[in-house]
Parts: structure tokens; sequence; C-alpha cells
DNA sequence: TTAACACCTTCGGCCCACTCGAAGGCAACC
DNA sequence: GGTTGCCTTCGAGTGGGCCGAAGGTGTTAA
């Protein structure tokens, strides 16, 4: 199987420019072109990209994978570093996941708070008597999850 | 109590750039300055900060914190747009957790194919026997979870 | 046949959210 | 009185794309 760019980038949900861009820097150095110049993309290009976009979106930089890539071609005797690698990678994304948790939690607490103004004020009619009020509820009480 | 922008980097977890950036736009309303004109931070600023790093670590931009902050400080009436908001993040939030912990398997895989390679191949001293067979043996064995 | 359309290319500038360096002010200690 | 150590402002630099302009090619369709 072989695709375009545009079909990859739908394939993969990322944009065409993104996947140039990695092609420009080296990234995918199996991709071929036809007759008229266009990228031609083949199933090994497609795992390819897939570990690239799995290893940006968990936060390492381009720079990172490049040398991570050069390893995979240079062949088995980096697989140590590549080890190295992979675990640090893991240990990142799993820290970045725990963060994420720990803010939903934040926003959880707000979705929450203003869930329940809405129902008690839709009821009652209430409106605070002056800003600086509703800024103190916000600020002082709101923020405290 | 009240702390230097320093004190705050390190209870934040951020750096005193990143302070700066956000209170010269306007992000950090109530920061005050002391004699020398150093900033000057409140519980009440935390509190603010914690919130913009929240929302800035869950991926909103800081236009759209920016309007949120101020939404808070026009007060009761801007609730319903505030839910929004924060239910739109809530979603975003789950998302990219979620996006996380499928990249997370991948990078598992890997981590667990890689000291498989270890473990067996210090038992017996295997080396491939050139490039290329590494090579597909990472392409087409590898990158597949 | 020529036009429209849809795709592709390269090149180069732009963007966000910082990040950092330079240049300088002020306070406190040795 | 010099050095350390913090702070300030201003402005430039960075990463990782994003996007528009200008132009090529190939297919359909009047």
């Amino acid at each position: 199987m072989s695709y375009t760019i545009q079909e990859v980038a739908k394939k993969m949900a990322i944009s065409t420019y993104s996947i140039r861009y990695y092609h420009d820097h080296g990234m995918l150095p199996f991709v071929k072109r036809d007759e008229n110049n266009n990228r031609i993309f083949e199933d090994v290009d497609l795992e390819w990209l897939h570990i690239i976009v799995c290893l940006r979106q968990t936060g390492m930089p381009v720079e990172r994978i490049q040398h991570y890539l050069d390893l995979v071609q240079q062949g088995e005797q980096t697989v140590p570093e590549r080890y190295d690698m992979m675990k640090a990678q893991q240990t990142r994304t799993l820290n970045e996941i725990n963060d994420l948790q720990v803010h939903l939690k934040t926003i959880n607490y707000k979705v929450d708070h203003y869930a329940d103004i809405l129902i008690n004020h839709k009821a009652d009619s209430f409106v605070p008597s002056n800003l600086e009020e509703a800024q103190q509820h916000d600020v002082y009480q709101e923020n405290q999850p």
C-alpha cells in the first residue's frame, strides 16, 4: 500500500505541514517520490511516523527523536541507549499523565462549583450586590479545591 | 504571608520568566511592588497563579486565560460562560490523558522489547550480521505493538 | 482547447509562550 | 568600597510547527 501526504495526514491526525517538517528534517528516511516529485508513503513510513508522533506528543524534542531514529538505523549495538531513552520517556509520560490528573481535579472542582451556582441562582434569581463581592467569591472560595 | 518571585517560582515549579510574563500580560492583577519595585506576592496571587498554571498546563492559550480571568473579575453574571469554558477544558484534558495513555502503551512495548533483547543477547552474545538486518528488525517487528 | 479544479511542490515569513542576555539599580555583607 | 545577589526592564532568540504565495502537474468538462 502507498499513500499521498494528505491520506497520511488524515490517518495520523496530524497536518501535512508537520509531515513535511519531519521529512525535511530527516526523520522519514525511506519516503520515496513519484514522477512529479510528490512524496509517496509506504507502510514502513507510516510505522516510522507513528513512532515520531508518539514521541513528539509525549514531549520528546525533535532533536532527540532524530537521534533515536539514527540509533535505530545504526543497528543492534545501540539497543542499550535506546532502552534508556524509552525508559526515560516512559517515566516522563507517567509524570505528565499524573500532573494532568491533578489539574483535572481542579477543573472538575470549578465545573461543579459553577454548576452549583447556576442551579441555585436560577432558583432564586440572586444577583451579587457588587463586583468586589463576586471577586472575593471567586478568589477566596472558588480557588480552594 | 508574602513571597518574592523566586519563592513563588519554586513553590509553583515554574520559572521566574513565566511569572513575569503572566504578570506583564495582566493575568496577576493584584500583585504589589515593594519600595525597590520588586514584585511581592500574597496568598491571593498564588491562588490566581495556581489557576493560570493549571489552565496553561492543560493546554489553554494565554489569550483564553486572560479572558477567563476577566470574566472572574466581572462578577457573577459571567458564571454561565465560565462554566462552558471549564467544561470544555475538562473534556480537552480527559482527551489528552487518554491520548497519553495510548502513547504510553507504545512506549511500554518498546521498553519491554529492548529489555528482552538486552537479556537474551547478554546470554549468548549475539551480534547482528549486518546493519540492514538490524534495521528491518526495528522497523518491521519492533514498531508493531 | 482551454479552463477549472485539486492536488502537489518549495521557499520564506509568522506565531506562541516562553527563555535568555544585557545593562543597570539597590541592599547587605566582608 | 567592592563584591555578591537579588531584582528590574527591554529586546532578541527559540522550537515546532503553521501558513501563504507562486508555481507545477494531471484530470475532468464545456
